[in-house]
DNA sequence: TGGGTCATGTAACCTGTTACATGATTAG
DNA sequence: CTAATCATGTAACAGGTTACATGACCCA
């Protein structure tokens, strides 16, 4: 998954492993969460795949660049990726897998808990709307209003879901609440 | 985070590894999937670090069981987790992924893939409704309403993605249809 | 003089996936 | 007769995480 990730950065222009580690903070990193290490030994079986060729450019005052160009090979395989049939309707969430088994508390805990839920997810929109996905400063990268949309498309997702997330959230809180007043009421 | 849902359905009472299997398909699978290979291997682990003691016990027509019971160290592991401190607000979406490459692809092959999309969708929130996850069928496992309260809440939490993942994908069908019109217009 | 940026990775480990293997019983 | 259920795994590989390492330049 990560690989054609890279391979997808790579489309848009030659770059080093450096750029698309912080490409990939400005933007995948939303959906996809990657260590800078995978993306430099991705990159190496990049190469050995012949999907990308590399050049070592010496810098002065800085250390050498090595710019990744994406070669044929690479381009049908990013294709192939995108057009392949596969079930990607798949969730994968740690934050449900321990409210699962979060009865094991006392309902005042998880109270607690889920207001601190709210706080961080509060937080994480508030960064959202003050530092924006900046994608005016890849514009020289995707300059296709076309390509652009997917971009879009992408970020507006993670706006919805946040949504939901914190709806979902107040109406947990809600039946907490709930039962914990019945139950207190007999 | 395997190991710990393991943990988890092991502290509702002593089972065995097909039994977390089966239990697993019903409840914790729509949100982290496993495969049967990793639970087994993931018990011995479990069995490892002394969370759980195993008893093998001899049926006739039947292979012989093994059943596992957690120990007074594998609760207080459970308790650690789910009350330390980490940011689980994590979202790992393989389909937006590809999403965000897609611009690769014309716009009439991106309506066709999200129509497709929308069908999937729609597929899983039928099955969801003629065959929704049976809590029933656990009733023996989970008798407490204050820890069957969690479980309903991560069914919700299903539920409710999968709405906004229908309306993400119309609002996105109807963006694309939109741009492919204005691009016609010229 | 201390932290941020630029720029590269390696090593060890842990977790998840795929493919394979066995074999009796029971329900349709 | 065939498919599902019961019940256990192993081996190899792929992918992700954590910790560590280097070093110059620039700005405050």
């Amino acid at each position: 998954m990560l690989k054609h990730g890279i391979l997808g950065l790579l489309n848009y222009g030659s770059m080093t492993g450096y750029d698309i580690v912080n490409i990939f903070k400005d933007s995948l990193s939303y959906f996809w969460h990657a260590q800078t290490s995978q993306i430099y030994r991705d990159l190496q079986t990049i190469k050995k795949n012949g999907w990308a060729t590399d050049e070592t450019v010496p810098q002065d005052g800085k250390p050498d660049k090595k710019i990744f160009t994406i070669t044929e090979s690479g381009r049908e395989e990013l294709k192939r990726w995108l057009t392949e049939d596969s079930v990607e309707f798949e969730l994968r969430s740690p934050l449900m897998m321990k409210i699962f088994f979060r009865g094991e508390l006392s309902i005042d805990e998880n109270i607690e808990y889920f207001e601190k839920l709210v706080k961080e997810n509060n937080a994480f929109d508030y960064k959202m709307y003050i530092d924006p996905p900046d994608t005016e400063k890849y514009a020289g990268l995707i300059n296709d209003p076309m390509k652009a949309l997917y971009w879009k498309m992408t970020v507006e997702y993670g706006m919805m879901y946040s949504k939901m997330h914190r709806l979902w959230l107040e109406k947990c809180i809600r039946q907490m609440e709930e039962l914990k007043h019945e139950n207190s009421g007999n």
